[in-house]
DNA sequence: CAGCATCCCTTAAGATACTG
DNA sequence: CAGTATCTTAAGGGATGCTG
């Protein structure tokens, strides 16, 4: 008896670390951009342009943002070029290189659930 | 030359399926407290009630609501129980639990930062 | 080009009270 | 217990124009 509540409470306190630990996560990766950011950085340097043609839809003001609080965090460095017209070059840290396995799995899974999507749409018709 | 643009039209085509992809993902995953939702339910099933104990901060209005999202999404399961006072027991679903990948590497990154930010705090006293 | 300032509007989400 | 309804506020975020 005594072993068995003992094994609960370790359970239950595993369980309440590793949910803190999800949410440490999201804490830093909040907001409703910065996992396109990274991702999209997690191909290669990036300049502030390319950054906001490749992840569609967001504007100058949430890209800026979004990129200061990701560098507050180390998980990119910011270069400016001095180049004619300044250029400013974003890159991953080796820090924010970490994320890459979270970034990896939501690109598989993302990859899966559009082909299931699209099998649940043939198999209606 | 003709290879040399080939192989980066493919690349560049190889990273928007990618960033469509993550974009995928986080469309289902959108939301203050979808993950850590999930991340819940991933250790077992869990009532209402208990959900909203786990999921520090959370109130009822968007416990609900999420949860709804998640079950149209086809994420989780809703079982009422025919008790006195009627309970309802939350589940993933085997679909769901195709997102323990990602859970799983949140958790460890979210114990990695934890135990770096605890360093970093060490290295300046 | 990069990015800040301003204005403005929509949405997210908290608090509270109520029901089967 | 498991929600729903209503109200209200704060924050998110878009558009535009401007600067080094």
């Amino acid at each position: 008896m005594e072993n068995k509540d003992a094994k609960i409470s370790i359970n239950e306190e595993g369980c309440k670390v590793k949910l803190r630990a999800v949410q440490d996560t999201l804490d830093i990766l909040k907001g409703k951009w910065k996992i396109s950011i990274i991702s999209s950085l997690s191909f290669g340097k990036r300049r502030f342009m390319e950054l906001q043609r490749e992840v569609d839809g967001i504007g100058a003001k949430m890209l800026s943002k979004e990129l200061q609080e990701l560098e507050i965090n180390g998980l990119i460095s910011r270069t400016v070029c001095d180049t004619k017209p300044i250029t400013v070059e974003y890159e991953l840290s080796d820090y924010g290189k970490t994320l890459q396995n979270i970034i990896n799995e939501m690109i598989d899974w993302g990859l899966n659930h559009r082909t299931n999507i699209i099998e649940r749409y043939k198999a209606k018709s």
